[in-house]
DNA sequence: CGACACATGTAACACGTTACATGATTTG
DNA sequence: CAAATCATGTAACGTGTTACATGTGTCG
């Protein structure tokens, strides 16, 4: 769904052919989700047998032809779709699996699971991606001041600083449960060595719920 | 991607036919993520075929066999699949394409687009969610100590915090970037009224990257 | 010349959703 | 009996990824 209406928001600008549309949908998010070229063309395909973008008459012999260049414009539909993109947010009533909660999920209902490593490795890889990003921020900042590039870094940051808050909390609420359910639990739950490493931001546990 | 696994990782538990699969799935994740029942069925077909799962000779006459139930099994392999997936964290380094980054990447990049406006839409459909997801947590608080399904809805809660959070960090970079641009920027930039609403949690404000 | 960026496409497949068809068992 | 729940499946379609085929223009 949102490389289908990305695309039609960058044709809002102007009018624009295939490979030219991946590189402008790169140049704004900063390569960070790199856009598939052959899918911009199945893409385009859909959206103008759906009534929502054209072919447009383009400036032919202006531009050196080259080879063949197809470029698309928004149809008068296509612009109404734009516009209610903008318009509507976006629902997170009903929100996207997330593939590390239902690991999480699963590993403390099946039994045989060293949740407390789990949680530990995957604490690491977060670690991994934050200081990543902070890094391409440090670089980024520096060289210009692109706003929809570094508020995309921006995004990222805050997603992997709630996650790693998250898993903390994991631990805490695991090795809780493990506590009251016996002690020794399942295998090493206890074995596990604390954090060591520093929180992330604050440690912020003022316990959410209730 | 995590469909696939998760059929797995409850197979390992005990064998299991399509409809408790999806029984357990939802029960484990509080319904957060309804599962299609028609999904496990071909999913469970696509892992019989790669040799993840097998029928199960099961207790035939045990149960009332009612209408050929027809129950999977792990194989060594799914053992091992299982097994790989519990122990290697969840990759953040290409981390999945986010619509409402996207939108907002979109949103001040294309003109005519009022971002002030579609970030203050935003903000309160986040926190209608937000807030649906805390009266959850206290109801279930309340039933029993499901820790699963718990986690599960932290992990939102804090996904949707730091969405807030970013968006109102949003805002004041817009906004910046508005004033430094000339002040009265396209449109309605300056025209949107200040939150109003008190910070989510604590304003954390300390301006995460170094 | 050879490698690389530009440019357009197709094929095969994985994953996900919606909708439909079919039938048994349970329960009001 | 009628409706709901349990249970299994198929068809169609949208979306996304990987890989391949094809050709031009540029630059070292």
């Amino acid at each position: 769904m949102s490389v289908k209406l990305a695309l039609l928001a960058l044709l809002e600008t102007e009018p624009m052919y295939g490979y030219q549309l991946r590189t402008e949908f790169e140049a704004r998010t900063g390569s960070t989700w790199p856009l598939n070229v052959g899918q911009v063309y199945t893409t385009l395909t859909r959206l103008e047998r759906d009534g929502l973008v054209e072919p447009a008459p383009g400036a032919e012999g202006a531009e050196a032809d080259g080879q063949s260049q197809q470029r698309y414009r928004l149809t008068d539909r296509g612009r109404e779709e734009v516009a209610a993109w903008f318009t509507t947010p976006v629902a997170r009533t009903q929100p996207a699996r997330d593939e590390l909660a239902i690991k999480i999920a699963l590993a403390v209902t099946v039994p045989g699971v060293d949740v407390g490593a789990l949680l530990q490795r995957q604490r690491t890889a977060s670690m991994t991606a934050l200081q990543d990003y902070t890094r391409l921020k440090r670089r980024a900042g520096d060289t210009d001041g692109d706003l929809a590039w570094s508020l995309v870094l921006d995004s990222l940051v805050f997603a992997a600083e709630a996650e790693i808050r998250w898993l903390d909390h994991c631990e805490t609420r695991v090795r809780r449960a493990a506590r009251e359910r016996g002690e020794r639990g399942d295998s090493a739950a206890a074995t596990t060595p604390q954090p060591a490493t520093q929180p992330v931001e604050q440690p912020t546990e003022q316990e959410a719920g209730r």
